[in-house]
DNA sequence: ATTCTTGCAAACGGTTTGCACATAC
DNA sequence: GTATGTGCAAACCGTTTGCAAGAAT
C-alpha cells in the first residue's frame, strides 16, 4: 500500500491550496495514514509507522497533523465519542442521533430502520451480533453556534 | 424518572441470581443509571448523581459496578471504541464491522445499506449530516477465544 | 523576515489497578 | 467466618497545551 506519485502531488497541492506548509513530517504522516488506510489507525499506530523513518518525530506532531487532516477532509474520525464511555439503559436494538458538537446522544426508535438488511459480505467470517445506525449532525441547541 | 418498587425488586432478584451482594452503593448506582436513562450518561454523570445521596462514594465503585451491570446486561456501552480516536481514510459514506474483542474495524460498502431512510422523527430539530451503520460482533480471529 | 510547524515536557481527563478495611451473606 | 464489595491512592494511557527552537515560504 505504497503512496503513488500522483497521490503525493495531490496532497501537496491540497496543502498549498489550504495555505499549509509542506514539511517532511506532514508528508510522512500523510503517507503513513495512507499506508494504514484499511486498519482505521489510531494516532499511536501512525506514530509508530512514521517513527520507522523519522525516529525523532514527536507525538504532538502526529496529533496536530491528524487534526489538520480532518479539517481538510482527508481523514475522518470513526468514533466521534472516543473520549469517554457512555452507557445506555435501553438494551433493545435501536439507533442514535449524535451531536458532533456537544456529544448529546438521542435515542431513535424507527420501524423503517429495523428492516435493515445484514451486510452482504460479512468481511472474512465476521460474526455480527448487533447493529445500530449512528446519525451524526447537530442538535437544535448547537446549530446556531456550530463550528465547521 | 424515579425508580419504581418493582424495578428495585427486579434488580435485587437479578443480583441474587447472579450471586452479587446487594449493597446500598450498588442500589444507588442502579437507581442513578435509571434516573439518567435518557441521557446516555458517562461514569462521571453517574458519580455526581450518586454523590448527592452518598457523598463519600468512590469513583472506583462506580466504575466497577457499571462494568458489572454491563456483564449482567442491564446497561450497554454506546461507544465500544471509547478509549482512543480512530481514523478513516475512506471519507465516503460507508459502514463498519467492529469486533468487540480486539476492536478491529472493517469497512463495509453495501448497496442495500445505502438506501437507508432518514429517521422519521429527528428528535427535536436535530440536523442530520451523516450516518453510518455500526455492526458489532466478533471477527474471525476472536471467535474461538471470545469472552462473554 | 514572517509565518507556520516541530519537538519537548508537562498537564490533563478518563480509566484502571492494588490493597487494606468494611459489609453482605 | 468467608466471600464479595468498597474506598483510597496511585498508576496508567490517550490526549491536549504552552512555549522555545527550527523550518517553509
Amino acid at each position: 500500500m505504497k503512496m503513488t506519485r500522483k497521490q503525493q502531488d495531490d496532497f501537496i497541492a491540497q496543502c498549498r491550496a489550504a495555505g499549509l506548509s509542506v514539511t517532511h513530517q506532514r508528508l510522512a504522516i500523510f503517507e503513513a495514514v495512507m499506508a494504514n488506510g484499511n486498519r482505521h489507525p489510531s494516532a499511536e499506530v501512525i506514530y509508530q509507522t512514521v517513527r520507522e523513518r523519522y525516529p525523532t518525530i514527536s507525538f504532538n506532531t502526529i496529533y496536530k497533523n491528524l487534526e489538520t487532516f480532518e479539517e481538510l477532509g482527508i481523514v475522518v474520525k470513526v468514533n466521534p465519542l472516543y473520549n469517554e464511555a457512555r452507557y445506555d439503559v435501553d438494551v433493545r436494538p435501536h439507533h442514535h442521533l449524535i451531536c458532533r458538537q456537544c456529544k448529546t446522544i438521542v435515542d431513535v426508535h424507527d420501524k423503517k430502520l429495523d428492516a435493515l438488511p445484514a451486510p452482504e459480505e460479512a468481511g472474512g467470517g465476521f460474526q455480527v451480533e448487533n447493529w445500530t445506525v449512528q446519525f451524526t449532525g447537530l442538535c437544535a441547541e448547537c446549530q446556531p453556534v456550530a463550528v465547521g
